[in-house]
Formats: structure tokens, sequence, C-alpha cells
DNA sequence: TATGAATGAGAGTTCATTCAT
DNA sequence: GATGAATGAACTCTCATTCAT
């Protein structure tokens, strides 16, 4: 897990159906926006209530930045963690995490997207130090399974291992800033489809 | 007198130095924090000059931003123009314009990295249409370089093209935000490898 | 439960009181400074509030001009058209015109002196075009019964009917910079005694 | 010393005809928009210059102002001071009195303008003192002139004084306001048309 | 739980003014 | 005499946040 003590209700929780709404909506209008941009009134006014109002179920704005972003990383590391454990080959791990990966973009979609805008500068808060941490662990995991890969044949040997690392991790999250959930391809679909490319490559072979 | 030509500056123009060095301060600011982040005593700072003496220079801080991204615009679609032209086969097509790409992230690297984080939400406002219409030509370019490729038996027909189009425009053009010009690789050098990775594959062939 | 009806506040409204009295205030230190010279921070100051606070009941410092001038012209307005319907003899409508004019004075000091300080610039914006429009119908009551008044020889004819205008519309205006409610004469008396002077001369007739 | 005119007095008057073409247009643009609403900007691109360089020939914005007012209240009393000096009858000093005014108006209009619209707040600036002492000696004179016309019957007795003095000193300087020279009426007409109705009225007599 | 009204810090921007050239 | 660039104070306005009701 991120390792975020994410205990954020001072008492029992309140209410966590209309927390888990209230977060949604703050989530759809921080990507849409960017964080910054996005104003407390606006989500209140998306969310049918004044903006006031929202402090009797969050602490501030920030908080809820954070209540989505580790959310969403929580449950990401959930289904790594498990594909990381299962101990397969290479390849078949590649397979796993990217298939992980765009089930995650499904469920996450706003998240994902806030993710990719943010986390950058906000990496260097104390508060979302979890998002280096984070980021340090993904590089492990990835970056690892194609250096195994390599050293098993199963992958290029003539690619810079770090060059390929970050084309498979952009491409595969970029996706958050088109993917529309119940469009024309499920995420596996979109899974498949992104291996075929990124393992055989775009051209026809000889 | 002597035929000594009177060059109050040393370039011809007033005084376009200055603005060029504010301009790039704004943009590495931009890049780092966000557009909506960023304020403009951050900016001033770290020119050397205090807030409101940028406004001599410029309108707003909405205008360095426009001016950021329209002058690499300009300068992409200058290059893009000249690939478009050459009338090369697809591949050869594809190439030049990953090629292209990735010189105009080495010379416009903060610039880029704005238009990925803001062109989305930006693309409304009226003073930023150009974004929107530059996507489309973008599209138009890309696109119509894979289906003629596919046509052509250059490039595989059995993966979506749009989704393949998707995936190479984001990979490219993320990689503005961990390129590091003076690093290890040059543009060509990037491209070269990534054209490889996508064109053939990241797996070993049997 | 009794059958008290639940009143919040005293009036039906929310809070309009709380407007009223700002726009009061406001319309004061506007007709003292002139509205350019006006502060957003000195209204509140006067009001006993931080500037800031004025934007939750204002949109902007303009708006609060508009409210003024637009509530006062309709006002206004409103009792000319009474007086322009009841279809009285030209000497009897300049008698109640003018009657009318310094009890809106009475009513609307402020507001009458802000008029006659920036109507004239302000015209210009879209925003305030009524001020023109209401000027044009200002001026076509007054001069239309003037020259009614000639017509039928209640009024003198070798003046220039423009240059009388202008004469009774800026005097009977002009008072607002000097007139004070509750002071030695009331708006009817003093309408009383600008009839005098101008209908029949201040020179003693022989 | 030589007969050369033009030594360059640093000290003394630098360029008259400079300043005063200045001083002209700044009373245009003050006149047209109110003082505060004036930037010095907008009078130098009016004059044909730059900003800064208005400080070349003026200490400040304020004394730009001040040049203008005390300038024209010079003129003014001189004018008044020779009408005052000349010992004729109440009605006829009152009659040379707004002839005087409407030539001041004539060829001080925007002084005039700026005149009425702004010094009443200025009034209370050390710098302005004499806007104060000058309405004390206009109030003086004009005051004077119709109680001496009232006591030698030249006057109506049954008018409040002042409420009189009030009418005619308005109605005569808010003429600046609309007043255009080169217009259908000169000054002197415009006296006496203006005199004709003050003193007569302007309903018939019966 | 939610509202209405306010706070207070700080944002972008304007502008009179200065001064070396 | 004039310019170009800068200053610094002040301005209008925004917004996250608070709190009595």
């Amino acid at each position: 897990m991120t390792g975020v003590p994410n205990s954020k209700q001072t008492a029992a929780n309140p209410a966590p159906e209309r927390r888990r709404a209230l977060l949604a909506t703050a989530a759809e209008v921080f990507a849409a926006q960017g964080y910054d941009a996005t104003t407390v009134r606006r989500i209140a006014d998306e969310a049918g209530l004044l903006a006031g109002s929202l402090y009797y179920h969050f602490d501030s704005k920030e908080s809820m930045l954070d209540e989505i972003l580790s959310g969403f990383l929580d449950e990401l590391w959930a289904g790594y963690d498990t594909v990381l454990a299962a101990g397969l080959a290479p390849r078949e791990t590649l397979e796993a995490l990217v298939t992980e990966s765009f089930r995650e973009i499904d469920r996450h979609r706003f998240a994902v997207a806030i993710y990719q805008k943010e986390s950058h500068h906000l990496a260097d808060r104390p508060r979302f130090a979890y998002l280096a941490e984070s980021r340090r662990r993904f590089e492990r995991a990835w970056l690892g399974t194609l250096e195994r890969g390599v050293a098993q044949r199963a992958f290029r040997a003539d690619l810079d291992a770090r060059l390929t690392y970050r084309f498979l991790r952009d491409t595969v999250w970029v996706a958050a800033s088109w993917y529309r959930p119940g469009g024309a391809h499920a995420p596996e679909e979109i899974a498949r489809q992104y291996l075929s490319m990124v393992l055989d490559g775009i051209a026809v072979r000889e």
C-alpha cells in the first residue's frame, strides 16, 4: 500500500455515501479544469450545495485531492501487488500489469487524469510524499520486469531500458485523458491492442 | 560620419531579446508549476524584476501563455509542413514526423510541457481557438499517414487506427515531461529508438 | 407550534436590507469623491466590513454604480410618466415636472449627484447605454413641453427653446450638489421658488 | 548682453509654447474623462510623446491640474475685478458678470468643466485651498450684487437670496458642459438670452 | 447538515513617477 | 527634450476558509 495513514474521519464516518459522491464530483471537476483552476464553489455548485457546506465533509480542498489520489493509488497497488506476487514470467507479468492498468483507468478515470497533471508538482509537499514513493515503486516494478525480460531474452536487448520504460509508462497512463468508459473498447480490449502494438510493433513483418 | 549602421541594439529590432528571455523564464515556471498555480510575481522574481514591470512587456499573464504556445506551434508546423510536402512514403513520413517532433521537444521543451497540461481546458476560450485547430490538423496529418500506410501494407491492418494514433501521439509528446536537453540522448537518437520500438515492437522475434 | 409565520427576517425577502444599506453608503462616497477616485476599500470601511466582503453582495464596483443609477432613474421615470400621462397644460406640466424633480433630488440626492458628474463619460459603455436613452427621453419630455407652451402662448417665443431647455434642466439638477434633506426648505418649497424665478424672472416688474 | 532672444533658460520658462499646448491637451482629456480616470499615458498619447516625457515639463499630474485651474481662475478674476471696480448699478453689474462669465467659458471651456466636476472634492487639499477662497469671493460678489439689487428695488424681494444666487451660479457655469465654441451662439448672445430669461422669466406676461 | 455572511490573504493589473541613456 | 524600462504602491477582485444560526 502507499503507506498513507488515510484515517481522515476524526469521529466515525458520518455518511460515507455522501462523501464518496462529493469526491466523485470533485474529481471530475479537478480533472476537467485542473486542481488550481478549480474553485471550491464550482465543486459545490456541481454537487448542489454551498461552498461553505463542503467543509462539513472535508477539512480542505487539498484534503479532497489527497483522498482522491490516495484512494486511487491504494486500489492500484492492490491490483499490482497481486500481479507481482503471482510469479509470472516477464512477458506475462507485463501483460498483466498493462491489463490491470487499463482496468484502473476504467474505474478511476478522473483520479488518473488528475494524477497525470498534478502529481509532478505535488510530490514536493510532505502531505503528498506518497506520490513520489509510489512513483519509485512503480518504476521498480515495471523497469524490473523489463530487465528480467531482457535477461531472459523475452524482450529486445538493443533498446535503452529506461527509455522503453518511460514510453510504456506514459502511453498507458495518458490513455486516461481520452478514455471514455462505456465507449467502443473495453479496458481489456484496449490492453490487448496496446500490448500487440508494443510487443510486436506496428510495422508489417517482412 | 562613418558608414557604421546605427544599431542601437545588436539585433535589428528594438529589444526582443528581453521579451524572449522573459518568455523563456515564464515558460519554465509555467511548465514546472502549472499555469494557474504560477503567480506573476513568481515569474518576476525568477526574472529579477517586479511583478508590475512585466506589464511593460506583456499585456497580461494570459498573453504570455499565448505567445509561448503559439510560438511553439508556429515552429512545429513549419517543420511538419516541410515533411508533409516532401511526398515521402508512409513509413518514411512517419519517421520524419517523429524525428521532427523530438527536435521540437528539444527546442521547446517547456512549451510542449505546458501544451500537454493546459491545452485541453484552454481550447474552449476564443483566444486559444488555434489550439483546437492545431489539434485537428495534427490528427489529420498523423492519422492520414497511418491510414495510407495500412493501405499500402506498410503498417499492420489489424490494429484500430485511432487507437494507434493516440498511442503514437501521446508517447511522443509526453517525452517532454522527462526530456532534458544536453542529456544522454540527442533528439535524433531518441527518435530512432522510439521508432524502432514502435515499428518493430519490444518483444524478441521468434 | 403556534400559527406564527416563520419570518426569519422582519421583511419578506431574504435580506435586501443589507444590499440597500450598502448601496446607500456607496452612493454617498461616490457622490463625495467621484466614482473613479473612490476605492472599494473606502466604501467597505464606511460600511464596517472588509473590501472583499462587498463582493458577496455585488459583482463589482461598477455594478454598484449601475444599481444606484438605474434605481434612481427607474423611480424618476415612474414619477415623470405619471405627470406626462396626466394631460396637463404646458405650464402646469412644467410645474409638475419641476416639483417631481426636486422630490427625486430629495430622495436620491447622492444618485443625482453621481449622475450629474459621471453620466456623460459613462454613456459610452454598453452597460450604461440606458443613461443616453434616458437623456433622450428627458429631452423629449421637457423640450416638448416648452415647445407646446410656446405654441399655446404660455411661454415666450423670443427665446431659443434649446437654450431655455438646457438652462432649466441644469439648474434643477445641479441643486443636488448643495441640497441637504431636512434643511430649511422642503423640496416643494424649493420647487415653488424656483418656478417663480424661472417663470416670472428675478427683476422687479415696472 | 547680446540681443539673442532664445537663451535656454533652465530655470525660467523652458518653452512656454509647448507647456501651453500640453496643458491644453491635458485639460481636454481631464474634462472629457474626469481627472482621476485620466491616465498620464493618455495625455501623452494625445500629445504625441511618451508618458515619462511629460515629467520634463511638469512636476506631476496634479501640478498640471493645478496650473489649468489656477490659470483659469486668474483670468476670471481679472475680468470680474474690472467689472466690480466699475461701480455700476446692481442690474448692470449682474449683466456684466454674466457676460464676462460666458466669455470665460468660451475661452476656458475645459478648465471650467474640470472646475465644475472636481473643485468640490479638491478644495480640501492645501494645494488647492485657493479654490475655496475663490468660491468665497465669488459668493460675496454675486450675492452682494443681488442683495444690493433687492435693496434698490431692482430685484424681487420675495425670493430667497441664497437660493437665487445658487440658481444663477449653477446655470451659468454648467453651460460649460454643453457649450461648443464656434457654435450657433457667441458668448455675448448666450449671455443676452440667459439674462433675458433670468431677469424677466420665461412665462408670457399678462 | 446546510446556509449566509464574513474574513483575510493574495492574485492580476494599473499607473504615477523616476532615471540612465 | 524625449525614450525605454523599471519601480512600488495601490487597486479591484477572487477564493479557501470560518462560524453563528
